[in-house]
DNA sequence: CGCGATTTTGATCAATGTCAAAGGTGGTGG
DNA sequence: CCACCACCTTTGACATTGATCAAAATCGCG
């Protein structure tokens, strides 16, 4: 199912009226000019729900930040397999590789329609050396993508297909609650296909329909066209089995 | 097992003579004097096998850099299983979060007798505000602790055992040759337990043993007491199924 | 209404986990 | 130098999870 979204992408008029300016790199620049921002900001661009922003291999001259909809980062195995590595949701800053002239190592995916910022490579390396305060940004803005992937390591490396949705699930609500407006009422718009839910957990999509059914039976959760509904929050999050040093 | 050095952990005599310096945050501080390095430096430590550098849940005030040793970060579920996310090899700098004061998300375990360089984090937090190639360094290195993150997911997420076992052994072997005299002749020291790639791997380790059986049957490779041979390079980069994108 | 994509279902099978016991290996202390 | 001990690895039997295959049902959309 690509969800094609109801509005078209939000585009902000200005660097001032992004909604998820304080969220990416452009949150550590405040110059009220913008004149920063205008160096380093190349274009908005708007895409379709299942085009691809970038390719595995592919050599890519910019970098993004994500305003509207959501985006998959994936990894393709030659087996065909492929991997979702994290899932971008609207203020994430994203492409940024340690050698910014090689291959993109993974690609990104468009899994709804999408507006996303697009920065030259290039523009941003020179802003990067004589505006310290972006670095500075760029370095919390990386620490928070790699705790979320050791939660993602430690959600395939270490749990059943239950454990695993029901924690994916449940982080995706916890992300959408800091901006969406659906954070009220136990229902969220999670527009994954359970395909999708599959390639980020390693499990077969097949399992996964399962797996659903019975979280649905057993009253803890009903997703369905990309629609979240919790059921009971107290066995989601037994379920979920969250680090116990993090809740002790 | 716990590996207990031949020789005690290497501690460099000065910032001068580390020989992990250009793999670290320091290499990006060209001051002949040291001076901003010892305003960052807090001391040298050495652990022996088996302790750990800070827990999880644990608030720490400290940030490394690995000399050293080998080191394992991992998390903990109430279950009881432990998940590594990540291994340390020598140059490796680690325990920096996005938010420096609340307690560790991880926790860091001596897989080796170990020696690390320790950094006050609020010495390192001031001194990232002002010296600019700090903060970019530091952005090239959570880059690449990204792309071995993303790595670890696709590993975990998308092979069999025994294509999980033959690529975390060939990623291990691929850092070694970087920095270790084993490089040459097909045999590298990887001080790791069966249980530790159980742990890494999402795998039991009654199961480890099992793959790793057959992998010596087959001819691929012999992995025993800390000690890898590669018999057929071809066969182990065959199971490894890297990436087609990356290959192409 | 009809088509393509997604989800569901049922049957079967392979991969991997669990349990328990035996065998190794290195370290330690007498 | 030997013997013991703790921990790691191996082995075999069995249980279980999750994959695979194929077909039917459903859904979104034109």
């Amino acid at each position: 199912m690509l969800w094609k979204s109801i509005r078209p992408p939000r585009v902000p008029e200005s660097c001032h009226s992004c909604r998820v300016r304080g969220q990416t790199v452009c949150g550590a620049l405040y110059d009220k000019r913008l004149t920063v921002l205008r160096k380093l900001k190349r274009a908005d661009r708007v895409l379709p729900a299942g085009s691809q922003l970038y390719r595995p291999g592919e050599n890519c001259g910019e970098l993004y930040t994500l305003q509207d909809g959501w985006i998959g980062l994936y990894r393709i195995l030659p087996s065909g397999r492929r991997q979702i590595l994290d899932f971008a949701l609207p203020g994430q800053f994203f492409g940024y590789q340690e050698n910014l002239t090689t291959a993109m190592l993974h690609g990104a995916e468009c899994l709804t329609d999408v507006s996303v910022c697009v920065y030259s490579r290039r523009d941003f390396l020179r802003q990067l050396d004589s505006r310290p305060e972006l670095a500075v940004r760029l370095t919390a803005i990386a620490a928070r993508d790699i705790a979320r992937l050791h939660d993602h390591i430690t959600n395939v490396g270490a749990r059943s297909a239950r454990g695993r949705i029901a924690n994916l699930l449940m982080e995706l609500c916890g992300r959408l609650g800091r901006h969406d407006v659906h954070g009220r009422g136990q229902i969220f718009d999670i527009p994954l296909a359970q395909h999708d839910l599959a390639d980020a957990l390693g499990l077969s999509s097949v399992y996964v329909s399962q797996t659903l059914k019975l979280l649905r039976e057993q009253r803890v959760l009903v997703f369905r066209n990309g629609r979240l509904q919790i059921l009971s929050p107290v066995a989601l999050a037994e379920l979920a089995d969250i680090e116990s040093s993090l809740v002790a």
